[in-house]
DNA sequence: TCAAATAATTGCATTTTGCAAGTACTTTTT
DNA sequence: AAAAAGTACTTGCAAAATGCAATTATTTGA
């Protein structure tokens, strides 16, 4: 995917992330492959949202054209693909994190860990260590 | 805005937060309010991005319901209306400082300032408060 | 060979977006 | 006092994206 002005409607840094990520249903997708360790579209499709399988099939396609992740053959099932994440894409854990750490915050009704916070604000770097040694 | 099952197609953290800003304008609305000095209607509308006017209407109807920003009539000009964060929306800052450095990394035409990263892996507080300061 | 598993694609109705034009109220100018 | 300009929208309509149900294609396992 190449990035120039064809593609992005400014060189704004939020805007970038917009052009991959401003959608109901990109992030439910990094969600599940970061925090879940789901890694086929047959796992994707069973997340509570409901996300529908041409919106996934498209989303999937997006993603490995903004190289955020990387589709393989199963080694076990020649129709099975596994998605997972380029370093690029494992970059984004400290976004997740924050937004995590955001909903934490402000939605009492969101499924945080109670210690989350704590442990996030007190140990920030070894959080987003922890996560990316669970992805390698 | 009544938060519950009706609203949010889940209790992630993640869904959240997309439930608010899952769509390509909104959070470029919280860029020009937060690094922009932007406030007005007028403001907006005037940002590369070209949003267009019924969209602004309602993306800043949304923020509002959401408890991200306050309307309220500006002393100067009774036809004109000043959008400033609750604190629910400044409490974005991290959030939006992440999504900037992921950017600075991973796009090359990225306009961010040089010395941006550098900064931020130095000074991550001390950048928050700046920005934050300069909110209130 | 046939059923099951996996990953899609297709068709169609509904919803959202994008664009241009128009409206309403307030302030400034004449 | 009337006209023009400023500010913040709303409306109507075409185009694009989304959501849903059904169907297709390929590989695997019995």
């Amino acid at each position: 995917m190449i990035r120039n002005s064809d593609t992005c409607r400014s060189n704004c840094p939020i805007n970038f992330v917009l052009e991959t990520f401003g959608d109901r249903w990109t992030l439910l997708i990094v969600r599940d492959l970061m925090f879940k360790g789901k890694q086929t579209y047959g796992d994707f499709l069973e997340s509570e949202e409901q996300i529908s399988t041409n919106i996934l099939a498209d989303r999937l396609r997006r993603l490995e054209a903004h190289d955020i992740v990387q589709k393989t053959v199963a080694k076990d099932n020649r129709s099975k693909f596994l998605y997972r994440f380029t370093d690029k894409g494992k970059d984004l854990i400290p976004i997740m994190l924050e937004v995590t750490a955001w909903s934490a915050r402000h939605d009492s009704l969101s499924n945080v860990p109670t210690t989350f916070l704590s442990d996030y604000k007190n140990g920030r770097e070894q959080m987003i260590a922890a996560v990316r040694a669970n992805l390698d």
